[in-house]
RNA sequence: GGGCGGUUAGCUCAGUGGUAGAGCAUCGGCCUUACAAGCCGGGGGUCGCAGGUUCGAAACCUGCACCGCCCA
C-alpha cells in the first residue's frame, strides 16, 4: 500500500506549489543556443492598465497548451510575454485618477504627468500578467518586454526614420478622426459606428438672386456654418439647370455655388446636400474633386471656433440648437423629420467624433498591404481557421492611409523635428544638431507621440532585439505562431504582416490561429455594460485553474463561437477528481517502497494489457495530431474520452483481480497501469499542468526511463510504440468482450438484479451466411427471398476458433459484468427455458430470470428491439432493391449494405422466434 | 448595401455522401473500500424552412428565415 496521496485534490496548493518550482528551475526559459526545431511565440500583448478577461484566459489556455506540447516534444521553445502601452487607454485612466485630485494633465505639466503615468504602470503594470502566472502560463518570464521599453523603443524610431526615407511615413493636412474628448487623431479603426436616432433637417438655402431656394437636407445643421458649395447629382433633372449658380449660405453672408457629383445620391433627402469639406470625410473628398475651400467652424474641443461668428464658444450641440432655432425664425427650416444614422464614435471614450482639418503623420500603406497579401495568399502565412482569410484580405484591399500621430503624452513621441525657421520637418532617430533643409539650429521635437499599434506592430521582432541582429532574433524570427482573437485582425495581425515584411522581409508568424469569441450563457458578447463578464479569476477559484483550462480548450471548436457554461466547468472538476482517484487506486496498489517497475516482455502481456496499450497509443496518436491542427477541443477529448472510459472504466476494472494475485501477473499490472498512467499525464500536461504533475510526481520513482526528467513539465512528449500492440482480431474480439458486458448489464438491470449480485449468463455464438451476393436476396416481385437464410449453422472448426477466442476474454466480461459464470453454447443449442435473451450480430446472449420474473417487461423490451430492427431492415430492403441503386452504387458499397442487411435481418428473426418462446413457454 | 459565420437531443457542442453522436442535464437502480465530483441502466432528435443534385443528403448546390459578427 502506498497513499501518498490525500483523499481529495486540492487544486490551490498544486497550483502555488509547481508554478513557482518551474520558474526557479528556469524551465521556461529559451536557450537560442540549444538545438531542436524552433517553436516560437509572441504573446499579444495584454494592456498594461488591463484585467484579466475570459478573453485573455481562454488565449492564454490555448497558447499554453501548444507551447507546453512543443516543449515536451523537445522543441527549441520560446514564448515571450509581455504588455503594451495602450496610449489612450492608459493616459484616460491615470487622467481620471488624477481627476479625483482636482488635476489635470495640463496643469501638471508633460514631464510629471508622464511620471505620473509610469508610476501608475510600475503599480498595475504587473497584475495583469501575474493573473497570466496564475492560469499556468510558461512563458520565459525572463524576457518580459514592455512596448516602451528603451530597446523597443529605439525599434519604433528606427523604423519611423527608415519608412519616412522611403517615403512610406509622410506628413499631411487633411480631414482625419478627431476625438474632442481625448483630444486627439484617431485611426480609421479607433472609430465605432453606433445606430442613432436623430433628425434630419430640411433647410433652404436661398439663390444669391433672390430668385427662390433650394432645400438641403443634413444631419448636422451646426457645420453649415462651415458649407462651401451645395451639390447634387448630375442625372438628377430636377437640379441641372440650377447647378453653377450661387446661394446665399444662411446666418452668414458667404456665397457658394452648386455643383454637380455622380456620388449625391439622388434618393436621399431632397437630393441636394450641402458640403461641409472641413467635417465631413466624404465632403472632404468631394471638395478636393472640386477645388472647394476648406473651412473648419470647430476647436480642438468641438466649440464654434472664430470662423462660427456669432455662435463661437458654443458647444457643437449648443450650437446646433440655436443655428436651428435661428433658421426657424427666418423660415428657413422646411421640415424636420425623425432620422436614424450612423454615428462615429471614439471606441475609447464613447464621445462623438469629429471630422477636423489637421495635420499629421501618415503611413502610406497601399504597397504594404499588396505585399502582405501576396504572402498569405503564397502560403508563407496560414490562418486557422482559412476562412479568416477572407476577412484579412476585405480590409487590406480597402486600407486607406493609417494616421499614427496622436496628440497624447504616454507613448512614444514622434522622432521629427521641426525648425522654427523654415517650419521644415526632419526626421531622425537622434535630436538632429540642424535643421535639414535651411541648416536653423532652433529645432523643436513634434509633440506627438506615435500610435500605441505602430509600436505593437513591430512587436514579434522589436521583442527579440531588432534593429540588432541578436541570437534571439536570428533563432526565433520568424515567429512560429500568433494566436488571437478575431477583433484585432485589422489592429495588429495586419500592421504586424505590413511591418515585419516591410522591415525584415520575413512574414513575422507562419501560422495564425483566429480563437473564438467568448460569450456568456446566452450568447452574448461580454462587456463591462451589460454586466454579464464572468471573471476567470473566480471560476479558477470555484472549480480550479486545470478545470478552468480544460473547458475553455474543449470548448474552442474551430470557426465558433464560446459559449460559457457552468455545467461544463463543473465537468471538468469531476473529470480531475476522477484522475485523482484513479491515482490513488494505482499508487495504493503498488509497493510504498518505489522503484523504477521494469517493462515486461511482450509475450507477458494479457489481451487486455495489450489492448488497453494500443489504445493508449491510438490516444497519443490523435491527441497529436490535433494539436498540430490547433484542434484543441478534439484533442481535449480525446484525452477525456480515454482516460474515463478507456482507462477507468475498462482497464482499471479488469486490473482489480489481477492485482489481488500477486506474482508475476501482478507485476504485469502495475507495470501497464504505470505506463498508461506516465503517458496519460504527458498527453493531460499541456491541457492540466497542475493536476498532471502532481500526480507524476508521486509516480515519478516507479518509472523507468533513461534519463527521465525531474518534473513532467519538460517530459518527452509520449510518441506511439514502434509496433501495435494488438492484432485486428484481438482488437475485435475485445469490441465483442465489452458488447457482451453491456449486454449483461442491461439484462441485469431489466430483470432487476442488485448491482452487487453475481448472475449466471449463456452466449450462444451466431454465423451470419456472409453473402456479399444480392441476386437472389430478393424474389422477382421484390420481395425477401424466403429461401435464403440469414444465418447458418457453423461447422465444428468455427465452433472451436469462436471457443478458443472466448476464452481470452470470457473472464474479462465474467468479472465486468459480475457473472458467476459465462457458459458457451454450441451454435446448434438453444438457451434453456428461463432465460432471457438479447441477440446481437455474432451471438445470442440469455440470462437466467429471477424467480418470479415478470416477463412481460422482457416481451416489451424485446417487441420495442424487434420494431426497431425491422425498420432498418426495410430501409435497407428498399434501398437494396433500388434499381438506381443496384446500377450505380460501386460494388465496396453494395457489399457492405448487403452484409448489413443480412446482419440486420437476422437479428429480426432472432427476436421474433425470442418473442414467440417467451410468449409460449414462460409467460 | 456588401461580406463572413452559425442553426443537429432540454443545454453546450462533435459529425465534409451510406442504420443520427458525446458531455452535461433528466429518469430508474445502486453508499459494489479509487472516485456519490461516483457506478450500472434507460428515455430523449422528421439535423431551421423550401427547392435542387444524387441510387442515397444532417453533410453538396440554390433560395429563404432567424441569430451573431465584420465592413460601408
Amino acid at each position: 500500500m502506498n497513499l501518498e496521496l490525500g483523499k481529495t485534490y486540492d487544486p490551490k496548493s498544486a497550483e502555488e506549489r509547481w508554478f513557482q518550482r518551474w520558474i526557479d528551475l528556469g524551465y521556461f526559459k529559451a536557450d537560442p543556443r540549444r538545438s531542436g526545431e524552433k517553436f516560437s511565440i509572441v504573446i499579444p500583448p495584454p494592456n498594461v492598465t488591463g484585467q484579466l478577461h475570459l478573453g485573455h484566459a481562454l488565449n492564454t489556455t490555448l497558447h499554453d497548451i501548444i507551447v507546453r506540447t512543443r516543449r515536451m516534444q523537445g522543441f527549441n521553445t520560446l514564448w515571450l510575454p509581455g504588455t503594451d502601452h495602450a496610449g489612450i487607454a492608459t493616459q484616460n485612466a491615470v487622467e481620471k485618477t488624477i481627476a479625483k485630485d482636482g488635476l489635470d494633465r495640463h496643469q501638471m505639466g508633460r514631464e510629471a504627468f508622464v511620471d505620473r503615468v509610469w508610476q501608475w504602470r510600475d503599480e498595475k503594470g504587473s497584475r495583469i500578467l501575474e493573473q497570466l502566472r496564475r492560469l499556468g502560463a510558461s512563458c520565459d518570464w525572463s524576457r518580459e518586454r514592455f512596448t516602451l521599453d528603451a530597446g523597443l523603443s529605439r525599434a519604433v524610431n528606427t523604423v519611423f526614420v527608415d519608412l519616412h526615407k522611403r517615403g512610406l511615413i509622410y506628413r499631411d493636412r487633411r480631414l482625419i478622426n478627431w476625438c474632442p474628448r481625448c483630444e486627439t487623431a484617431l485611426s480609421d479603426l479607433e472609430v465605432d459606428h453606433r445606430e442613432t436616432k436623430s433628425y434630419l433637417w430640411y433647410i433652404r438655402y436661398p439663390f444669391s438672386d433672390r430668385s427662390g431656394s433650394i432645400t438641403v437636407a443634413t444631419t448636422r445643421p451646426e457645420t453649415m456654418l462651415g458649407d462651401t458649395a451645395v451639390a447634387v447629382n448630375p442625372s438628377d433633372a430636377r437640379y441641372t439647370p440650377f447647378v453653377g449658380r450661387m446661394l446665399s449660405l444662411p446666418l452668414t453672408n458667404r456665397e457658394i455655388k452648386i455643383v454637380s457629383d455622380a456620388t449625391v445620391d439622388a434618393q436621399f433627402g431632397t437630393g441636394a446636400v450641402k458640403i461641409t469639406p472641413g467635417h465631413d470625410l466624404n465632403d472632404f473628398a468631394l471638395g478636393r474633386r472640386h477645388n472647394l475651400e476648406q473651412i473648419s467652424v470647430m476647436d480642438a474641443r468641438a466649440r464654434m471656433n472664430e470662423n462660427a461668428g456669432v455662435y463661437q464658444g458654443l458647444d457643437r450641440d449648443a450650437a446646433r440648437v440655436r443655428i436651428v432655432a435661428d433658421l426657424e425664425a427666418q423660415g428657413l427650416i422646411e421640415k424636420i423629420e425623425p432620422h436614424t444614422h450612423s454615428v462615429g464614435v471614439c471606441s475609447r471614450c464613447d464621445t462623438v467624433v469629429e471630422p477636423m482639418l489637421s495635420e499629421q503623420w501618415f503611413v502610406r500603406v497601399r504597397g504594404m498591404a499588396r505585399r502582405a497579401i501576396e504572402a498569405v495568399k503564397k502560403g508563407d502565412t496560414t490562418f486557422f481557421p482559412k476562412f479568416w482569410e477572407n476577412t484579412f484580405f476585405n480590409w487590406m484591399e480597402n486600407a486607406y492611409d493609417w494616421c499614427i500621430s496622436r496628440q497624447l503624452w504616454w507613448g512614444h513621441r514622434i522622432p521629427a523635428y521641426r525648425c522654427q525657421r523654415c517650419d521644415h520637418f526632419t526626421v531622425a532617430a537622434e535630436r538632429p544638431p540642424k535643421c535639414e533643409e535651411c541648416g536653423g539650429t532652433d529645432l523643436v521635437q513634434d509633440e506627438d507621440v506615435l500610435d500605441t499599434w505602430f509600436s505593437s506592430g513591430l512587436w514579434p521582432f522589436s521583442t527579440l532585439g531588432w534593429p540588432d541582429d541578436t541570437p534571439d532574433l536570428a533563432r526565433y524570427y520568424p515567429t512560429s505562431l500568433l494566436i488571437t482573437g478575431f477583433d484585432i485582425i485589422f489592429f495588429w495581425v495586419a500592421r504586424m504582416m505590413m511591418l515585419g515584411l516591410e522591415m525584415t522581409d520575413k512574414v513575422p508568424f507562419e501560422h495564425v490561429y483566429i480563437t473564438p469569441l467568448v460569450r456568456d450563457e446566452y450568447g452574448k458578447k461580454m462587456t463591462k455594460s451589460k454586466g454579464n463578464v464572468v471573471d476567470p479569476l473566480e471560476l479558477m477559484d470555484q472549480y480550479g485553474t486545470d478545470a478552468v483550462r480544460l473547458t475553455l480548450a474543449q470548448l474552442a471548436a474551430q470557426g465558433r463561437d464560446v459559449i460559457l457554461s457552468h455545467d461544463r466547468f463543473a465537468a471538468s472538476r469531476a473529470f480531475a477528481n476522477k484522475i485523482w482517484n484513479a491515482a490513488r487506486f494505482v499508487m495504493m496498489n503498488l509497493e510504498s517502497a518505489p522503484q523504477p517497475l521494469v517493462e515486461p516482455s511482450r509475450d507477458k502481456l494479457e489481451l487486455a494489457d495489450r489492448w488497453i496499450l494500443e489504445r493508449l497509443d491510438q490516444a497519443v496518436v490523435e491527441v497529436t495530431g490535433t494539436i498540430d491542427a490547433y484542434e484543441f477541443n478534439v484533442a481535449a477529448m480525446a484525452i477525456y474520452d480515454f482516460i474515463w472510459h478507456r482507462f477507468c472504466d475498462w482497464y482499471i476494472e479488469l486490473a482489480k483481480d489481477p492485482l489481488k494475485t500477486g506474482g508475476e501477473r501482478q507485476a504485469v499490472t502495475r507495470w501497464v497501469l504505470v505506463k498508461c498512467f506516465d503517458t496519460m499525464l504527458r498527453l493531460l500536461h499541456p491541457f492540466m499542468p497542475f493536476i498532471s504533475e502532481e500526480i507524476w510526481q508521486v509516480m515519478r520513482p516507479y518509472l523507468d526511463e533513461a534519463g527521465l526528467s525531474a518534473h513532467l513539465a519538460i517530459a518527452k512528449f509520449p510518441v506511439p510504440a514502434s509496433a501495435a500492440w494488438i492484432s485486428p482480431e484481438d482488437d475485435a474480439a475485445m469490441r465483442r468482450c465489452f458488447e457482451t458486458t453491456q449486454t449483461i448489464n442491461s439484462l441485469r438491470a431489466l430483470l432487476g438484479y442488485h448491482p452487487g449480485q453475481r448472475v449466471n449468463v449463456i452466449l450462444r455464438p451466431l454465423k451470419l451466411t456472409g453473402s456479399r451476393n444480392t441476386d437472389d436476396m430478393f424474389t422477382d416481385d421484390g420481395a425477401l427471398n424466403p429461401a435464403k437464410p440469414a444465418s447458418v449453422p457453423m461447422t465444428d472448426e468455427e465452433q472451436a476458433a469462436f471457443a478458443a477466442e472466448f476464452e481470452n476474454w470470457r473472464g474479462y466480461a465474467a468479472t465486468l459484468a459480475k457473472c458467476m459464470e459465462i457458459k458457451l453454447l454450441s451454435n446448434r443449442e438453444r438457451a434453456p427455458r428461463g432465460f432471457v435473451t438479447t441477440i446481437l450480430e455474432w451471438a445470442e446472449i440469455s440470462l437466467e430470470a429471477p424467480a418470479g420474473f415478470d416477463f412481460a417487461r422482457a416481451r416489451e423490451k424485446i417487441r420495442k428491439h424487434l420494431a426497431e430492427v425491422s425498420n432498418h431492415v426495410a430501409q435497407h430492403a428498399k434501398r437494396l432493391n433500388d434499381e438506381g441503386f443496384r446500377a450505380k452504387a460501386d460494388q465496396e458499397t453494395k457489399d457492405q449494405m448487403a452484409e448489413k442487411f443480412e446482419s440486420l435481418r437476422a437479428q429480426q428473426r432472432q427476436l421474433d422466434a425470442q418473442l414467440t418462446l417467451l410468449s409460449e413457454g414462460h409467460a
